[in-house]
DNA sequence: CGTTTGACGCGGC
DNA sequence: AGCCGCGCCAAAC
């Protein structure tokens, strides 16, 4: 469990996802139950505020259902990920063997 | 300061 | 199966 003793949430969001093994996939949800003050949503926001040149991992962040979010960035995130191993099926549906449990 | 935002989640239908 | 409505909550505006 990681407490917000950092200056903004979005710190602790962020030092989570750095977290997330190479091959593994986890979702917004998830992440913001590791955060109190957290929430699905903020860390969605979080993850469209990343720059590109960005050394987070924010491509292993996805929806409760694991599939990979509609949004302009899309496809690049789907490339990165399959790069890493990771089986998408044609829905955008990542095969739960993906799914990292932290622990 | 008050209001809107957002790559969400989940229950209900 | 998919769609709809509501809750979520700090950040951004």
């Amino acid at each position: 469990m990681i407490q917000s003793n950092q200056p903004n949430v979005y710190e602790s969001i962020y030092l989570v996802v750095a977290q997330i093994p190479i091959g593994y996939v986890t979702s917004y949800g998830r992440i913001a139950n590791m955060i109190p003050g957290s929430s699905a949503r903020l860390v969605a926001r979080a993850m469209s505020q990343i720059p590109d040149d960005s050394t987070i991992p924010w491509y292993r962040v996805v929806s409760s259902t694991l599939k990979i979010a509609k949004f302009p960035g899309s496809d690049r995130q789907r490339v990165k990920l399959i790069s890493e191993g990771v089986k998408i099926s044609e829905g955008l549906k990542i095969n739960p063997s993906h799914l990292w449990k932290p622990g």
